[in-house]
DNA sequence: CGGGATCCTTAAGGATACTG
DNA sequence: CAGTATCCTTAAGGATCCCG
């Protein structure tokens, strides 16, 4: 169990540790997010794309939410995206480094669930059912 | 840049591939949550705790989402949910085997958040500059 | 083509009150 | 203590239209 998280930033820096904390917080909780691993996952496969390209990578994401994303992700520095000035107009998105190395970190992540889906699938099945079975139960008390 | 994510699933097994595809994708959108993440490293770093005492530790959370992602997490198999018969009522939670795996896995989520949170805000800062610069000029040329 | 602006609907999530 | 149940508010997100 690699105990270097958080917590073990506090002895290398001294400014504010909580605002630190806060702030990985907030990073994490922006970049755990489902939209934003899943583009990121098809940049980081197919390199560059452009915004139609990315909609057809990811199934079942509005444009909306597409533009609002690529967004972020090009705010916090993770997507590089190239506007080609011509008419119709072309745009491109592409990782940055720092794009590419959260890649790299959440690449455990989907190992883990490509490896672990079936355990989860029966968890999820046996939990059901022992609720189901509660369920009944307190029907049948009541 | 390591190859093997979804797509390197395609060689070995044979079972309808959208279907596994799907289910890793909504896995890692049910895992990839805020308060999954936070409560996660809670537990990896603390061992057992009892309901209040996570409640303590995930600072912001309300206590309906807490029941619910503790829930979730039972349910998947990533969380041990150990009730004491007494009163008043006793809860322990703890990560189970496959919740130990997952919180290694987003070990390296972590660490890039911890290592780039100031490339990443200075990024914030450059684009809302940007952004601000073409509002203004917006606002002038009309 | 790549969005921005707007409207509208659903659902996430907080606050409060009650219970075994 | 560790929830469940209910209500209520906000905001996420989809659909649509339009524009450079």
């Amino acid at each position: 169990m690699p105990a270097s998280k958080t917590k073990g930033h506090a002895a290398v820096c001294p400014i504010s540790n909580e605002r630190v904390e806060l702030l990985v917080t907030e990073i994490i909780g922006r970049v755990a997010d489902k939209w934003t691993m899943l583009i990121l996952e098809e940049l980081e496969q197919h390199g560059t794309l452009r915004f139609t390209e990315v909609r057809k990578c990811v199934p079942g994401i509005s444009q909306k939410m597409l533009t609002q994303t690529l967004r972020q992700m090009e705010r916090d520095g993770i997507v590089l995206r190239t506007v080609h000035p011509v008419v119709p107009p072309h745009v491109d998105y592409e990782l940055t480094e720092l794009g590419g190395c959260l890649g790299e970190a959440f690449c455990g992540v989907w190992q883990w669930a490509e490896k672990n889906f079936a355990r989860i699938e029966k968890s999820r099945a046996a939990f059901d059912k022992r609720a189901e079975k509660a369920a009944t139960k307190t029907a049948a008390t009541r």
